[in-house]
DNA sequence: GCCGAAAGATGAATCGGATTCAAAAACCGG
DNA sequence: CCGGTTTTTGAATCCGATTCATCTTTCGGC
């Protein structure tokens, strides 16, 4: 019937306009300025309203991380069809990532909060999934440019390792770079400087190890930052690059 | 004078028992599983007297991680003296920090719940720069294998990396598969397992695409698990290796 | 050995926020 | 418009970190 319907419609909107809301509180204040109830009263709800949408407070966290794992995810889609070499295409996927962070740094915050032990155990189960599956487009363009290395010959065939554990090199390389980026004071007292452009130079350095063709060399700064000058443009051209992507504007903080 | 003294020494004996049993209950019970009031009964003192010690929970939190980082810095402090190969050198490294992270799976994820800005912001001052002076060795040891690596022509000499700069990469990779790791459900859901033996890969990869000489080439598992084999016994033999190494029992789980 | 000041320890009271739940309101089909 | 059902409400509850007024101990001088 249309009476459910439009019921459950209503709901849905009430809850994007939680989640929006609180990205907005987090954005402004950080996670700490997130408070239940002034997030209720700020949407013109009761507080135990918010509590039928989220379990708790990690429960809306991890919705929130999620919306914004959505649009991430959809920069990563048409990567794959760009006309770039292999090689590129996997640059182009790790220059992506490394502006979206930097455009939302708040979003890796947010993660590697979630996904402490602590906050993770309280995250329902449906939303952990939805988590997870929101970034599963990500793996997928990775999948796709392994695959068609591989069969192109840019990379050696595969001997006992699966496209997704090919892509692990990067994402963990990347993972740890905003990790170590991310830690107020970390990489200062080892002074260590621009992290991003070491995270890009150490890519070029496993994607070579690999013998992912065309080799380049990691330690030739002109070399490199001629590739990623020429891989940006590209995404720019494609529309994937910086600013705003034609994504609801709430991300373009 | 002595009176003052003792004062110091006693004040000290009862901070090292506060962080040992606190460590105790992370051990046991996880992070949650730590509350003020209990630790403080627990060592038969009023909570108060526990907040004469840690301006906050995440303070003695950070405490903890110092004391275990000091035990982990340690572990690596005779790498750089080892009868092996600068590049084998570095492995054992990689090998040392993944060890240590298996028998102390608590440690990871305290460290990476402490650097999570939420919760770093209510570390006091004192305390982050010991956190981050304890792992020094670790750069230390880092910066002499480097070094002597292009001293020794393993490694083409520095063009525009610095030695820290250089350990940067692997660094940032076991940083991140830890994290990765560490992410209940994240990587079965890409059906990646045995997340380690992939980091040991990946780690040769990119040392090969630095050109670290003896090339290895990450893509045959049997040479892979020869040299990893080799290494684990070196540090065996030096006494780095497994389970406890001379240390305050407490870490030997 | 005794005294008053200073330093340290105590734990009950306070505080801040997340979470709950009994009551009130809105909604429903008839 | 009605009785029953579903939603919403927000004040009360709960939990644990943190504080602080009070009590104890220590100490040097007498």
């Amino acid at each position: 019937m249309s009476t459910e319907d439009r019921r459950r419609r209503e709901r849905e909107a009430r809850e994007a306009l939680f989640i929006e809301r609180a990205h907005e509180r987090i954005r402004e204040d950080g996670l700490l300025g997130l408070q239940m109830s002034k997030l209720a009263a700020d949407c013109e709800y009761a507080t135990g309203t918010l509590y039928q949408h989220f379990d708790s407070r990690e429960d809306l966290l991890a919705a929130v991380a999620t919306r914004t794992t959505r649009e991430r995810a959809a920069r990563f889609r048409a990567i794959p069809a760009l006309d770039l070499g292999t090689r590129s295409r996997m640059l182009a996927i790790v220059l992506t990532d490394i502006d979206f962070a930097a455009h939302n740094p708040d979003y890796y915050r947010l993660t590697q909060y979630l996904v402490t032990e602590v906050v993770w155990a309280n995250v329902s189960v449906p939303r952990r999934a939805a988590l997870l599956e929101a970034g599963q487009p990500i793996s997928v363009a990775v999948h796709a440019v392994v695959a068609e290395a591989r069969n192109h010959g840019d990379l050696p065939p595969a001997r006992a390792i699966s496209e997704e554990e090919m892509g692990l090199g990067p994402w963990a390389l990347n993972v740890g770079m905003q990790s170590l980026a991310n830690a107020q004071g970390l990489l200062d007292a080892y002074d260590i400087h621009r992290p991003y452009d070491h995270l890009i130079r150490h890519f070029h350095a496993l994607m070579t190890g690999w013998r992912w063709e065309p080799r380049l060399d990691p330690d030739e700064p002109s070399v490199v930052r001629a590739e990623t000058e020429r891989v940006r443009a590209a995404l720019r051209e494609a529309g994937i690059g910086d600013a705003k992507a034609g994504q609801e504007g709430s991300v373009a903080d």
